[in-house]
DNA sequence: CTCCATTACTAAGCCTGCTGAATAACTACA
DNA sequence: TGTAGTTATTCAGCAGGCTTAGTAATGGAG
């Protein structure tokens, strides 16, 4: 009768573990003006300018919704977007100084938040794996999305 | 320099998995004209009517959120609303018919959608201490948020 | 019995996901 | 060269999260 989340199916589970804590993320970020979504992009540019459909398909989403959370990081200022002169359908996001200097402010953070969620080994493997089985690193499409075995 | 998923911070990769295996839930509701929080409302009302507010809590979502979701329920003729008579603030929400069978189709798919991820009794229990630790259950206040330890 | 705090819900608006469909630039091939 | 196909991005629109700000009904205190 009682109805808690105790009983619910794994997936949903998972779900509002998600929520939660990229909600208590959205608390510490909101005061910089900026998103969870957002502070992904700036960790990804760390290592360089990208193009949009690169930052896309390394956060996992659609080149449409990149783009529309590289507009808005671009309005506040953090990343500026030139067109690649090699190919002009491209479009290279950089962070600027801004971008850069707030991402130095949260990037410490990521440890300290959830330090726990970060130690524990056995969990991260356990969602790598689902992450390869059910969306798989789009590289090698060859692989079968039935040799999972958790 | 290579930026794989592999060493994202453990809360992005909850992120990723949860929205993967929310979006292969979507492709099997999309032709039911039923939305995965949808699912999840006529999962809760199985048990019999419930008011806004109490799904709210359930699924772990704002009430406006939660009453959103209802609404686009009974616009597709899953759920029915009646005002509750004892208290004319509430609103009870139902299952039609169609909305029990449209339920009792998909219901058994929840376990075998996913079958390692129902079965991963680890994975479970290290979400729920999650899910405690951060959201917790609104009933019991009293307890400290900093007794995890996963 | 009246007044006020609380509670349940609604309204408006923003952000991030998605899909489907268009456009522009590049590439390959005849 | 020219044309067809692929790839990168954008546009439009929907759903579901959230926040802040109302409104209406309840219920308790004086």
């Amino acid at each position: 009768m009682r109805d808690t989340v105790d009983d619910w199916p794994t997936g949903r589970l998972l779900a509002v573990a998600a929520r939660l804590v990229e909600q208590r993320w959205r608390e510490a970020l909101e005061e910089r003006g900026l998103s969870y979504a957002g502070l992904i992009v700036l960790h990804t540019l760390d290592a360089g300018g990208r193009s949009l459909g690169v930052l896309a398909r390394a956060a996992h989403v659609t080149a449409q919704t990149m783009g529309r959370t590289v507009e808005h990081l671009e309005r506040d200022g953090y990343v500026r977007t030139v067109v690649d002169a090699g190919d002009r359908r491209r479009r290279l996001v950089e962070r600027t100084d801004a971008g850069a200097r707030v991402f130095a402010e949260m990037h410490g953070l990521e440890a300290r938040m959830f330090p726990e969620l970060e130690q524990s080994e056995q969990l991260r493997a356990t969602l790598l794996e689902i992450i390869r089985a059910v969306g798989g690193d789009p590289q090698p499409p060859a692989v079968t999305p039935d040799s999972l075995g958790l």
